[in-house]
DNA sequence: CTCTGTGTTGCGTTCTGTGAAACATCTGTT
DNA sequence: AACAGATGTTTCACAGAACGCAACACAGAG
């Protein structure tokens, strides 16, 4: 309506209701709802009716409204098909142009670690990492962050979970060195690792420093985007 | 609902074409989309676009549509309202190593229980479980425990509730045994049930029995974190 | 070049959604 | 007890919003 054309009003008036009802963390009335969102209490109604048939809102037992089941359904598909791919390659890319090293984005799978996204850096002389790559877990900024993000024990682990980054200085490499922080979803789930990582004479302690700061705004930048509206 | 009848039409095609989308695992033309659904092109546009407005559907550079980002922050806030993914899946992932089989949280909603949170096996052969999907109470352990739980009258919910868990052998799938005990809260409110659940060759009466005591130390542990950190 | 598939726009008609009012409960107050 | 002020629910006439046809633009394939 306000924003772009072609809006049909009752499914407007309906996603309005389901962001009422995100706001609230608990069950909420329906003429609570009605007042909140400036609707009638009918109108209101008949849209949770509606989106109650196919389960995207409920009831308790005291008639109070809240989300649904199939909103679940549907955000696990959205975030199966889609969360990291169009996110995560532009925040490398800055990340890669600010530090000019290489910048990845690693999942945990199992007890190894994959190289789901990665922008080389332009440097001759870089570490040179390939898409999909699978190392393990033994060493590496990134394995450290994906090590404590998963819970491990150990007083290694809580120095990494306390900063929110980890650091490592020729581990995997004898020639590398890389920063990692990590990136969480919605309930501090680890969604996975992102990091910088270049040859040890250039990228030293204080272009370390630098990354680590570019690295946690890149993060949250990552964070609060998987949330609220991606622009395309 | 019995007076449900009262649907709004505009809001559940709405919801029909979110279905649509989440049933397609890749991003959807919006005429193969018109034509899965039934509606005309137009139509769909136009409900499709309402629906972008508010980042519950997006398109990608092709101009195919998909789910959006919104329906992954609403369906993170259903979650909220039951157990965090961060209690409840860490013991999914020790059931599953523990026992080999597929480890499963399910809440009952309504007449219905949703698979809220699942661990596949590592086994090629196993029981393949969807996060969201919903199934029917009429049969498997899961089932019988949120029956039970729910207060459900008769001699066999007895025994249930006296025994603290559940057993089925065949009973939804031919194929599949499970075991599965409940979630309480503080007050002793039925939160939703914990389940193993396998091929029925492999996963035989011992190993459901071994099953069982690890799901209800499980289950107390996590009526035990329950009581921590509840507050948002 | 046609042909068949897209996605998009405009517009008249009709059928759908709307909102007021009345009804039905329930809780707490005087 | 009677009341006042909440709540959720049902009904219904009317306005206008959503529908779908038709026509458009554009692309790629044959």
């Amino acid at each position: 309506m306000a924003t772009g054309i072609g809006g049909v009003e009752a499914v407007d008036r309906a996603v309005r209701l389901l962001s009422a009802l995100a706001d609230a963390d608990r069950p909420v009335a329906l003429s609570e709802l009605a007042r909140r969102t400036g609707m009638h209490k009918t109108t209101a109604l008949r849209l949770l009716s509606t989106l109650a048939n196919r389960s995207m809102t409920a009831r308790d037992e005291a008639g109070a409204w809240r989300l649904g089941p199939e909103l679940w359904r549907l955000g696990s598909r959205y975030r199966l098909s889609h969360l990291p791919a169009a996110l995560v390659r532009p925040s490398l890319r800055r990340l890669c142009e600010a530090t000019g090293e290489t910048a990845s984005f690693y999942v945990r799978e199992d007890a190894v670690r994959v190289v789901l996204y990665r922008e080389n850096s332009r440097n001759a002389a870089r570490h040179h990492l390939e898409e999909g790559a699978r190392l393990d877990l033994s060493g590496g900024a990134a394995a450290l962050v994906l090590r404590a993000g998963g819970g491990e024990e150990g007083p290694e682990m809580d120095a990494i979970r306390a900063a929110g980054h980890a650091e490592s200085v020729g581990a995997r490499d004898r020639e590398l060195a890389a920063v990692a922080v990590p990136v969480r979803d919605a309930e501090g789930g680890l969604l996975g690792a992102l990091c910088v990582s270049g040859l040890i004479g250039r990228f030293d302690a204080a272009e370390r420093a630098a990354a680590i700061v570019l690295l946690k705004t890149a993060a949250e930048d990552l964070e609060r985007s998987s949330l609220a509206g991606t622009s395309p």
